[in-house]
DNA sequence: GTTTGTACAAACTTTTAGAAAGTGCAACCC
DNA sequence: GGGTTGCACTTTCTAAAAGTTTGTACAAAC
């Protein structure tokens, strides 16, 4: 008998630990269930995703497409355009978290209900 | 005709977005789906969540706790004793997180071969 | 001819994460 | 009895990450 899967994201040096965070991470999330709207730019992404840096969204994007959930199509004109779109994977992989966004902005009144118990409790 | 939900995670500024990175940061999703596998005393969750140090796994479950996802339990006996566990609101969105597990960790394969190409091509 | 827009990279600064040590006591080892 | 270990954290300090700013090479709009 062996295990389904070889790879476990409870166990700190396991490859699937850093997939999951460029999921997950601040920006990785946002820029996933913006690219399941449609085709973006980079500058068009960026607006989109509220209080993004360029930095960080270059860098999240460089990472999602190693791990190919993002599609890049560049032209090499001046000014340069650079098309993202989510692969097939992504596409898969962005209706998960669409999923977890719905659940979160929905619980959101319960959340901020919570939120002044704890902080009259102390 | 009004928007079904006020809140909305692409707003910088929505309190939203803050619940969704305690919930998706890089130790608040491990944390979350170990509580799903039942009650757990602080340092064995330290265990269980291999490589969070022991500030950042406290900080994570006030953030959790605060949310309204974990439910704590503290015993003031020396040595203290203090379980956490998940509220049912915590379990029903851990599951959702549990989902998004499973589909990167059974990813891997095709993530590590969507590597080797994008490093190979640069 | 000055501003604006494009898609970044590099240098620099600020914020955050992580590592180390402290707490106050009790139970175990020898 | 003396030293170690474990408990659930907090505080302090340092290393890493995020964010800001500047630069690029041009083209189109004002």
């Amino acid at each position: 008998m062996e295990e389904q899967f070889l790879f476990d994201v409870f166990a700190q040096r396991c490859p699937s630990r850093a997939t999951l965070e460029h999921l997950t991470g601040k920006w990785g999330t946002l820029a996933m269930v913006a690219l399941h709207e449609g085709t973006f730019r980079f500058n068009q992404l960026r607006r989109r995703v509220d209080g993004v840096s360029e930095k960080m969204l270059a860098q999240t994007l460089q990472a999602l497409e190693r791990d190919g959930f993002v599609h890049r199509e560049a032209q090499a004109t001046i000014p340069p355009k650079v098309e993202y779109s989510l692969t097939e994977r992504g596409r898969h992989t962005a209706e998960l978290l669409i999923g977890l966004i719905q659940d979160v902005e929905s619980q959101m009144p319960d959340v901020m209900a919570a939120r002044e118990r704890y902080d009259a409790a102390r």
